[in-house]
DNA sequence: CGAAGAAGATGAAACGTTTAATCAGGTCTA
DNA sequence: TAGACCTGATTAAACGTTTCATCTTCTTCG
């Protein structure tokens, strides 16, 4: 047997399709009477409404799409940044009755096919004033929030993190240990224009404040790129070695780069924090479970996520403007095994 | 303004909507000529056809839902197996055009909602005989393929693993290196009902052909439970302390325990491979960037959530029956720095 | 008592597709 | 030359909702 239809229990509750469809919804007018009889009646039978016949008359579809514009194919989810962020994405969604997909990788461009599937919303990953899509994206005129973007629009919804604060707090620790070479593992170099108004950017700058307050003067050998991946960190490690005369401790921009960086290190001979600290950015679920138990920059992924979801959906369901569209979360510095204090020489 | 229908093609075409429809999906008939003229027109309009009216005519909608029966609501993607699977269902997906929602947590058993979203297919993880919700899911009527769930009937499509010669090859590795006492931190305990026929129970049999073609009796107080979280694996770290006058090696049945094995052997200053070797199962992206690098099972995590959802589509496009409905992907060892030969006394 | 207004419910249109039935011509063949 | 058949295209119904205008019936009040 075929589900039921509003048409199935209007009939056995003897009443107009439009009536069950007032209840549904509670608009219009009915006794409370028939509204008993109707819900009991769907309740009974297992009545959901048809979401697509919903969607076609009225163009609401509780579903969003999550895109991550410079993600090669399945490499999103590989990375447990990602999969940290989309699991409270997922989850926020999930409180709001929504579901959510995820797109928009480098090799689809063309986002149109989210209209044709009557998205509801987007939420929209590390764009910036630059990237090539923030048109594309502008067009489509579905409710977005922008993480991590950095956009200079006050009008735009955005969730972001206070990530110079981040960073200066790491970097001022591990100062405060005695390092005064700390070489950085960044997502790219700070004069790149391309870069400027990024996660990167801001994080440098943290970096710079910390080393200004302290009177270290900036180095910008020690900048190196590949804070993207596993494979980033392990082979960080080999340029890290070159700098070992200067340098006792490293900053990396992703808890998943100081991994590799560390395992580079391991395989290189050199112990953390004997030899070299690590500072990681992001305490994943499992760097309190590497060895050693990485020192990090905490932010709450899984949180940020939920955030931007429900800034999202409170956009889609009010319509009318939220007052406030944009929301900078907090970081917290998490002491570990992998920094220590400097070797007295 | 608002996005083209099939109406504003067809005016613009001067022909009827059905002409317009024959040419989109290539039925019925039309010239040559009209169909070049229609298809021009579509691609500078940007046509594209509405998947809400489409499902609500012929209930097609290209959405299939993967659901995790038991999985703690956020907690799916935070597993990194989980991630690296639904990353694979979701390439395998994008390739057939397409989407995948996540669903079936713990909080949420009744599914029926998925028929209200117009789900087309199911991909059902870690389900087996005992499994509630196996009755909730056939009621659906939905095609379907089960991932490691060792569901004994021949019609179900099914994706699983070799588990057994996976721990069997490991099992024999361990004994290879001298060891004849190996821990195994598993899922659950071979005798318990629940876990017959499951991933467990079979790789529990690997483990004891392993010993008997060894010919080192089985001893049940060397089973741990706690494979499903780096948390559980780190508590099992101080219960594999109380067997190691026994023990030299242990055998955890998911990289991310092993991990927090690893992680529990160095907080207790317990070196691997020296004290204890460790061997892990699944291989995930960053076993190899452990420290030390974790020797586990190899499976093709990202490929087997590619190969489900393959076969998924074509059980729903084909409709008819499939030859092969069952796959078992292979495994192999891939051997690193956390196993080494055992100590002569 | 008649008119006005409210309460409760109905009916029909519209959303954008697909498809089966139908139709208008043209060509072939017996 | 009439029926049969083919080709290309049209028409209208149906899918399951929501909403707005409309219709009864009942109550109230001047």
């Amino acid at each position: 047997m075929d589900r039921p239809t509003i048409k199935d229990i209007a009939k056995l509750a003897n009443v107009s399709i439009g009536t069950v469809s007032n209840v549904i919804n509670g608009k219009g007018r009915f006794s409370e009477e028939t509204r008993k009889k109707i819900e009991k009646i769907i309740k009974q039978s297992n009545y959901m409404p048809n979401v697509a016949a919903r969607s076609l008359r009225d163009k609401i579809n509780p579903l969003i799409a999550m895109v991550v514009p410079y993600a090669p194919r399945g490499k999103v989810l590989d990375n447990p940044f990602f999969s940290q962020l989309v699991s409270g994405v997922e989850s926020g969604a999930r409180d709001r009755k929504f579901h959510v997909i995820f797109t928009g990788e480098k090799d689809e461009p063309d986002l149109s096919y989210l209209l044709e599937k009557n998205i509801n919303g987007l939420i929209v990953f590390g764009a910036n004033e630059n990237t090539e899509f923030l048109d594309d994206i502008q067009k489509l005129q579905l409710p977005t929030v922008y993480m991590d973007s950095y956009l200079s629009d006050p009008d735009l919804y955005q969730v972001g993190l206070n990530d110079e604060m981040g960073v200066y707090l790491g970097t001022k620790y591990l100062i405060s240990l005695g390092h005064r070479s700390i070489v950085v593992i960044s997502y790219g170099w700070l004069g790149d224009a391309e870069h400027t108004g990024s996660v990167n950017h801001c994080r440098l700058l943290g970096y710079r404040k910390a080393l200004e307050e302290a009177g270290i003067p900036f180095n910008q050998d020690l900048v190196i790129e590949g804070a993207f991946s596993v494979e980033d960190g392990y082979h960080a490690a080999q340029q890290v070695l070159q700098l070992r005369d200067q340098a006792t401790a490293c900053f990396a921009f992703s808890d998943i780069a100081a991994m590799g960086l560390i395992k580079g290190f391991y395989d290189l001979n050199i112990s953390v924090p004997d030899d070299f600290s690590v500072m990681g950015f992001d305490d994943l679920y499992f760097s309190e479970y590497l060895t050693p138990g990485l020192t990090t920059v905490r932010q709450d992924i899984y949180g940020r996520g939920q955030a931007a979801v429900k800034l999202l959906i409170d956009q889609i369901e009010n319509k009318n403007d939220l007052e406030d569209k944009q929301i900078i979360c907090p970081v917290s510095l998490k002491v570990r095994q992998s920094t220590a204090a400097v070797r007295k020489p």
